[in-house]
RNA sequence: GGUCCUUUGGCCGAGUGGCUAGGCAAAGCUCUGCAAAAGCUUGUACAGCGGUUCGAAUCCGCUAGGGACCUCCA
């Protein structure tokens, strides 16, 4: 079966065919270590985290580059030529690589929270002037850019004339360029769809690199194309993103690469929707930001209580990576309870007994069924990662898991092989492909002992009658968060809520 | 203003022409010493109006609401 992707480029699914057999280059933009990471950034990491993981269950070797934007940016550009990183370390009082460093640290620690895997390759801009410095040079000898008091932009309205800017995010090239804002320092410009390759430093600037038109950064865009092209080649299988960066951040993107390498950069374009909250983007001008670390402490006026890095993992599955997601508590809530039921299922999926030879009838249709729901998994996710639809099967899954268990089904209703690939296909899946894993706190051999004690005296006192004992177990273990559970055979199960 | 997207039951959220998505919540039942968990059953939803069609949540048009991008943004 072939994966299905949506490329934002051409507007429809196609066929992902990479473009070495066997290898896929996988570009993602990654985060602008000038500040806390928020619940709006989960979204791109976890979705091509599973994409990464999807392609490597594929059979695929995939080099990963996420890079870290740690040189900063204008907050204007063209009118306050400020760096953003720059900006707030002064305020801070801090070293500028000292802020990017701890912020990049924060980055890394929640995303190993939400089990992210590490990207192959993880490029700093800062680490990488010279390869952007070189190809301003490439730009400029090309005849697509110019210098202006030391400041080099791309003429986009030459590059137009021959390709088709705008097409990734369907803009029409004659509004761009007609646009009437007016803007400080835009007089600079020859049009004022042109954008910043590099940018001259004023003397306040802290982050300043010297290039050989006079001292200065980068534009935010060359970046990408400089460290893309280094670690994934002219021409690359996968670029992924937020669907906001698509303009101007990759369509820049793509010209700059277009005229450096003389080929277009990217074969599938992947953009991600973005997270909302009532309805409106979660962003820092919206004033409705809620951070990582805020969701994992509950510590936030629309937070009713914290929420684990898995419940959210799992709230962003639940729902397709093209449509905006909308978060709110009860969303949350919901979420955490459904995670929790189908992991619970999945354990006892991991424990249930095998049938032997001969045991039982099969119930032909249930297997079917079962066997249906189990194949669809790999169709859903062929289909552009249709994780929603795989989870939905999953939950028609769980009753019969449970019935199992029970007895409700008698255990050779389905046949071993059935069993084991069901297995086989809910590990694959949770643990290996959607990167899920327990949260059970609990996996100390003291603690189990302790556990095991305690029910080994509520089992006596039950048979005894002694129904204030139990009781007593019970609910005293509620009350410091461990649930126990009566099984249908007499036994004991328990887990830490 | 320009370009594009979207509107599904109490809530979240799949779904692009005909077949029960799923989750959470709610109600009833079964099991249980009691409870929890689990299992079973129940909802007949697709913004409004009109059109195409044998048939539309799904295609087209209009109206209304919401949103994204056009500026740093995941």
């Amino acid at each position: 079966m072939s994966l299905k992707v949506y490329n934002s480029y051409s507007r429809q699914k196609e066929e992902f065919v990479p473009i070495t057999p066997g290898h896929v280059g996988m570009y993602v933009c990654g985060p602008t270590v000038s500040g806390e990471s928020h619940l709006g950034h989960a979204r791109p990491y976890i979705t091509f985290d599973v994409l990464f993981r999807y392609l490597t269950y594929k059979g695929y070797k995939v080099r990963y580059v996420r890079n870290i934007t740690d040189a900063g940016h204008f907050e204007e550009e063209g009118r306050e030529a400020e760096d953003k990183v720059g900006k707030k370390a002064l305020l801070e009082k801090l070293e500028p690589m000292e802020l990017v460093q701890k912020y990049t640290n924060l980055f890394h620690w929640a995303f190993k929270q939400f089990n992210c895997l590490e990207p192959s390759i993880e490029p700093t801009a800062t680490g990488h002037i010279v390869e952007q410095i070189n190809m301003i040079k490439k730009i400029i000898e090309e005849g697509y850019a110019y210098e202006v008091n030391g400041s080099v932009y791309f003429d986009v309205k030459k590059y137009a004339a021959g390709h088709d800017y705008g097409k990734l995010s369907g803009r029409i090239i004659d509004d761009l360029l007609s646009t009437t804002r007016e803007l400080d320092g835009q007089e600079e410009k020859r049009d004022t769809a042109d954008f910043a390759l590099w940018k001259s430093a004023a003397p306040e600037h802290i982050m300043r690199w010297s290039s050989p038109w006079g001292e200065g950064f980068p534009g935010w865009h060359i970046e990408c194309s400089a460290m893309a092209t280094k670690y994934l080649g002219a021409e690359f299988d996968i670029h992924g993103g937020g669907m906001d960066l698509q303009f101007p951040h990759h369509e820049s993107e793509i010209a700059q690469s277009t005229i450096c390498n003389h080929t277009s950069p990217v074969k599938y374009w992947m953009h991600n929707n973005m997270i909302t909250i009532n309805g409106k983007k979660m962003g820092k001008s919206y004033n409705n930001v809620i951070k990582l670390t805020e969701l994992f402490s509950g510590d936030h006026p629309l937070l009713t209580q914290a929420f684990s890095p898995m419940t959210v993992r799992f709230f962003i599955l639940q729902s397709h990576y093209r449509h905006p997601l909308d978060f709110s508590s009860e969303a949350l809530v919901a979420s955490e309870k459904a995670f929790k039921r189908l992991w619970e299922a999945y354990e006892v999926l991991q424990k249930l007994r095998l049938p032997e030879t001969g045991e039982g009838q099969i119930d032909e249709a249930l297997e079917s069924r079962v066997l249906n729901w189990l194949s669809e998994f790999e169709e859903f996710m062929d289909d552009d990662l249709s994780s929603p639809k795989v989870i939905a099967n999953m939950f028609e899954l769980a009753p019969v898991i449970n019935s199992l268990k029970d007895g409700l089904i008698p255990t050779g209703a389905l046949a071993a092989s059935t069993i084991r690939l069901m297995q086989e296909k809910f590990h694959t899946f949770l643990e290996d492909i959607f990167g899920l894993h327990s949260e059970n706190s609990a996996n100390n051999n003291m603690l189990k002992g302790v556990m095991q004690l305690l029910i080994d005296i509520r089992k006596e006192a039950k048979n005894k009658k002694d129904f204030a004992t139990s009781d007593k177990i019970r609910n005293q273990l509620t009350e410091i968060g461990i649930l126990l559970k009566d099984e249908k055979d007499g036994g004991m199960s328990w887990n830490v809520n």
